[in-house]
DNA sequence: ACATCGATCTACT
DNA sequence: GTAGATCGATGTA
């Protein structure tokens, strides 16, 4: 196994439950004009076809539209007035599914990170769906970018994040029991909710 | 056209 | 613990 390799088109074809467990531990980089800000993936959510917590649920929408398409694309939206959220689409082309990312631990670009929240703190940076596309500076310009490209990615840098917990996802008013919300265990002081 | 609501966060109590 | 911010997508007319 080689480190450092970017995710290949065919982990999003994966069970999307599998996957956003799989995806905990991986490097989501976003390179900028002024630099590479990137973190480890320590927070998902599952969203399923049938489910429906599911933006997609209801069928294609302007919105949700890069949802039903190819695997390893990213959906970006715009909520409660003034946060992203960035997900990865999961599923051949048809099939909307999807994994909200939660959570990151800051690794590059920490100063960038900090001047974009305008927060010091460290745990603060990227705890929560909407803080950390601003700490990234993910908005609607990356909504339906190519996860195999050069500007956003993830990369598999051979960690293994050990024992993780499933809890019910957050924020919903549907299908509010299942357990689609995935964190590791060591790294739960850096979650948005434990 | 218009009204409603949301996969949230912050600041304050 | 909760009010308030703030705007695009969506549903109804």
């Amino acid at each position: 196994m080689m480190n450092n390799s970017k995710l290949p088109r065919k982990f999003y074809l994966q069970n999307t439950i599998e996957a956003s467990k799989a995806v905990l531990g991986k490097v989501l980089v976003h390179r900028t004009n002024e630099g590479i800000i990137s973190g480890r993936i320590i927070e998902t959510e599952a969203y399923l076809q049938g489910d429906p917590a599911c933006h997609a649920n209801r069928g294609m929408t302007p919105r949700n539209e890069v949802m039903f398409g190819q695997p390893g694309h990213a959906y970006v939206y715009f909520t409660y007035g003034f946060h992203y959220c960035f997900n990865l689409v999961t599923q051949p082309e048809g099939i909307a599914e999807a994994i909200l990312i939660r959570a990151l631990q800051p690794l590059e670009g920490i100063k960038l990170m900090k001047r974009n929240r305008n927060k010091e703190n460290p745990t603060d940076l990227c705890s929560g769906p909407g803080k950390l596309t601003q700490a990234l500076a993910i908005g609607k310009p990356l909504n339906k970018a190519d996860l195999l490209g050069d500007q956003l990615y993830l990369i598999d840098d051979g960690t293994d994040v050990g024992e993780i917990i499933a809890k019910p996802r957050i924020g919903i008013k549907e299908a509010v029991h299942e357990p689609w919300r995935f964190y590791p265990v060591e790294y739960i002081n850096w979650v948005s909710r434990k």
